[in-house]
DNA sequence: CACAAAATGATTGTGCACAATTTAAATTGC
DNA sequence: GCAATTTAAATTGTGCACAATCATTTTGTG
């Protein structure tokens, strides 16, 4: 980490006791990462509030209104969450009415998810969304762009030190 | 959101059907933060299993190794948690032996937390944890400097925005 | 064909997050 | 001086996350 952006001003450092301290909290980007993604988490609770969607069931929704029907094991890969996550989360979506879940006639382990009519016609409500979350965040559609993609690269090389143990 | 790194090709896209989609899960900013956060945490799980600490728990002790003793208030105050999520996390870090807790004396509403001499031990274990998840992101640090910067900025406005309701 | 290995979800148990409410202590306002 | 308000934690209830484990089904191989 050591994230500290004052190089080293010697004469009148924010914290005096931790002038580049590795382990000072402010130094590590993933609690700026952490601390972001609950922010955005509670900005998508208030917003997504009136569509009776929780954050993680929108972002199920975005997937099946690509795709659908989808396997769990696919939502599973496309928003990197497991059974033990989705399993729940999918049944409490259908038991609102968004989703069905049904076995595979063609392979019985599989559980295809597909969105009920009413699930469809929550896109039309949440098409509002993701511009008026890009106005409250302040950042032009360019820096929004690159952040992503930073990240994206940042997440893929973290997980490549996960999976080499 | 809507941030999509194509120019419209118009000719080859990657997704045909959806070249532009602000409802594309790709074009969500806060997907890429919600999952990198994941990441990070599944990385620091693996690293922290040796201190006996959950990443949350470590976000304390980082708190706590720069002052102590603070009252919850002020622990969540820095980590934008609250007393919901903090009271039991705590209760589980006094039960593993790393921080006591008692009424403060001049403020018997106020719960004081310290961390006990394990607690303090730990720091010597952990110095190695950030320069380890730096080589782990792949990234310089100039990188991961502006990165934080960037983040701490979208995360105050989408926090401004959550306030104005 | 048989049968071991792999794949898919479900289950169980632990630990966050957070809204909403409650309790108790401190502060204020009159 | 004391009721009304504010503040700090705790409690309650819901919903993720994820490791570990289990059951079922499919697949690969002799």
């Amino acid at each position: 980490m050591s994230i500290n952006p004052d190089p080293e001003p010697a004469t009148a450092p924010s914290k005096p006791d931790l002038p580049d301290d590795p382990l000072a909290l402010d130094n590590h980007l993933c609690f700026a990462v952490y601390s972001t993604s609950h922010a955005f988490s509670r900005l998508y609770r208030q917003q997504l509030a009136r569509l009776g969607l929780t954050y993680p069931q929108y972002l199920v929704m975005l997937v099946l209104w690509e795709t659908a029907p989808l396997p769990i094991k696919t939502i599973g890969e496309r928003l990197m969450l497991d059974s033990g996550t989705l399993t729940p989360l999918l049944k409490r979506m259908e038991a609102t009415g968004l989703i069905n879940r049904e076995r595979g006639s063609q392979d019985e382990r599989q559980v295809l998810v597909t969105p009920t009519a009413a699930g469809l016609d929550l896109r039309a409500k949440a098409v509002g969304l993701p511009p008026s979350i890009a106005c409250a965040s302040g950042l032009d559609l360019d820096t929004l762009r690159a952040m992503a993609a930073k990240l994206t690269i940042l997440r893929s090389n973290l997980l490549d030190e996960v999976n080499r143990e």
